[in-house]
DNA sequence: GCCGTTTTCGGCCCGACTGTTTTCAGTCG
């Protein structure tokens, strides 16, 4: 067993020593830092410089280039100090010279110069006056100009009292929508969470379905490509009344203001939520194309255009061009599309330019794991703790949904707020599930228990007990603020136990409401890969935890997942295709995922045989 | 600022809607 101290050790070695010297002269990055924040931290700079250089009105390339970087820096596998350490970051495509040296300053000495020069010119507040939905860095910089306006609550003022008036292409609309703009900005916090805007959207793809002379429709954007958040929702429309699909859209009673209303795009914020929706109106023979191009992501799409170039194409919304005589060759479907420039076909999931495309061309692709292959649900709750159903509903509930097998894995006893199980409730849940499999049903129930963690990397439950069950889910639920070196001594502490199958909800965040804790992850994955412990990709729509980056990365040490939903009631086992939609934008295949074995082979697997 | 099977220089993805214009700039996706 490890203590801390022979954990620290450990995980220096297996970070090498590039790590330890990025680290070395941090005076705000300290070694304890969670890895994400140096990343976000860069991205934020970068992002910030992109909008002062448009504010300055710069080479837009330039500009291009440092948003690409902040997109970068987000997407990254690892810590970028440690990427700059051992070589990897400057073969990251779209890092330079001059990017990678601004990253070298900033890991080195939590500064960058470029980046405060820049805000020197351009107060922060001034960003901020770039965020309000209608005003870009030209107004942003004539405000600042003439008025020194240099906060959103100083240009609310000045709209307000009607001394914006006057200025040359500012009236009395552009005033108004400036005030519009700024109280939707206070209304929203955001992005938001996929297991909100998915309904919505499908809703309204729903009611516009209805509309006379509608042939084709369909959600893109990152909807389509199921992020975890999204940021608004868009929806392409085929239609041989584009005008009244558009009138009923704006029309519709969920909708609180129309920002535009054309008769190929309109746009609109929703009540309650404050999402605003994208309806665009496209030929069918354009369909595909404006589906690749709407679904994105923006990345991929430039990449895509970049390769048609390279062919004598020409690739927009409404097609395939070519460009000797800008005949259209291809556009009526997206497999047309990829077809026409010599890649294979790309999952919506996967488009984000993480190397898909360079895979694609040489149609090296891997097949990436369906909802279809999903033999069985095998984390839930039932009304022996914090569930409300019982064993028998929840199986049947499953049996219902096709799937061969279920697990019941309720809390255990330090969880008192669930009504967690003590050893003689476990064993009389044993008992009502051996009782249920000999009813002869053709769904089986495997015995589990979500053991807690305990703050000492314990297991909160007899080991004797544990052994007897078919699977056992470990996860933390108390102490999320505990130093990385304890958080992660205790998942490791539990996986030595050979008792876990698989670690539960492996971050602990809860999208929008609670981060993650602090966790060395090279340490987890190597010590899961020793003792043949799974992660969970838990479906629930705000845990959505493993992440898609998070996932990827624990795929290449060669570790397994098992995807379930935590359901606490049969209706949330509907969630399973959230879970497997993130577990394709980590790129899983089938034989990655545990629970897509038959009842036999699963069983295997969980007495050992991995 | 990045990048190279034409290139180490000179390219770099493309179009719709709005508001204020008289022919287009700014913003957004």
């Amino acid at each position: 067993m490890y203590t801390h101290n022979a954990l620290c050790v450990k995980v220096h070695q297996s970070l090498g020593e590039h790590k330890i010297l990025a680290f070395a002269f941090l005076p705000r990055v300290t070694y304890t830092r969670d890895t994400v924040m140096v990343n976000e931290e860069l991205s934020h700079m970068f992002n910030g410089i992109a909008d002062i250089l448009e504010i300055k009105n710069e080479n837009p390339f330039r500009i291009r280039a440092y948003r690409r970087a902040a997109q970068i820096m987000e997407d990254l596998p690892d810590d970028a100090g440690v990427m700059l350490g051992d070589g990897r970051l400057k073969q990251v495509p779209g890092i330079g010279k001059d990017l990678e040296a601004r990253i070298e300053e900033f890991v080195r000495t939590g500064r960058m110069q470029v980046y405060e020069d820049l805000t020197q010119q351009f107060p922060r507040g001034v960003l901020d006056i770039l965020t309000i939905p209608g005003v870009g860095p030209k107004t942003a910089k004539l405000l600042f100009d003439t008025y020194g306006i240099d906060s959103v609550e100083k240009l609310e003022a000045a709209a307000q009292s009607g001394a914006l008036q006057g200025i040359r292409g500012i009236k009395e609309k552009t005033i108004a929508n400036m005030l519009k703009g700024i109280a939707l900005k206070k209304s929203i916090q955001g992005r938001f969470p996929l297991g909100t805007a998915l309904p919505i959207g499908e809703m309204i793809v729903h009611e516009l379905g209805t509309v006379k002379g509608v042939q084709a429709l369909e959600l893109a954007g990152s909807i389509r490509r199921r992020k975890e958040t999204v940021g608004d929702i868009d929806i392409l429309v085929v239609s041989d009344e584009p005008q009244l699909l558009m009138d009923v859209f704006v029309g519709l009673k969920d909708i609180e203001r129309v920002l535009s209303h054309g008769t190929t795009r309109s746009s609109a914020i929703l009540k309650g939520t404050h999402l605003q929706v994208d309806v665009r109106v496209v030929e069918q023979e354009s369909f595909g194309a404006a589906l690749a191009y709407f679904t994105g992501s923006k990345t991929h799409n430039i990449k895509l255009r970049e390769i048609a170039v390279r062919q004598g194409y020409k690739l927009n919304e409404y097609g395939v061009f070519d460009m000797k005589n800008d005949r259209r060759i291809a556009g009526a479907t997206e497999q047309d599309v990829y077809d026409k420039l010599g890649l294979q076909f790309v999952p919506p999931e996967i488009r984000e330019d993480q190397g898909e495309i360079e895979l694609a061309l040489e149609r090296k692709l891997p097949p990436l794991l369906e909802q279809a292959d999903i033999r069985g649900d095998v984390h839930m709750h039932t009304v022996y703790s914090d569930g409300d159903s019982t064993v028998e509903q929840m199986a049947l509930a499953a049996q219902e949904r096709g799937y061969g097998y279920i697990a019941i894995t309720d809390h255990s006893q330090s969880l008192g707020i669930a009504r967690g199980l003590n050893p003689q409730r476990l064993e009389a849940e044993i008992r009502e599930i051996d009782a249920f499999n000999r009813k002869g049903h053709r769904i089986k129930v495997l015995r589990g228990m979500e053991v807690d963690i305990l703050g000492d990397g314990s297991l909160d439950m007899d080991s004797a007990l544990l052994d007897r069950l078919d699977i056992v889910i470990g996860s933390i639920h108390t102490g999320f603020k505990q130093s990385r070196e304890q958080i992660t001594g205790r998942m490791i502490r539990a996986m030595e136990t050979g008792l876990v199958d698989c670690i539960g909800h492996p971050s602990g965040r809860l999208i929008g409401e609670r981060d993650a804790y602090d966790v060395d992850w090279d340490a987890v994955f190597a010590a899961a890969r020793e003792h043949r412990v799974a992660m969970e990709i838990n479906a629930y729509p705000l845990r959505l935890d493993l992440t898609d980056t998070m996932i990827r990365k624990a795929h290449s040490k060669g570790l397994k997942f098992m995807i379930t939903t935590d359901s606490h009631d049969p209706k949330q086992m509907r969630y399973m295709n959230y879970g497997v939609s993130v577990a394709r934008r980590g790129w899983l295949g089938k034989d990655d995922v545990v629970n897509t074995r038959e009842y036999k082979n699963i069983v295997r697997w969980l007495k050992g045989d991995r």
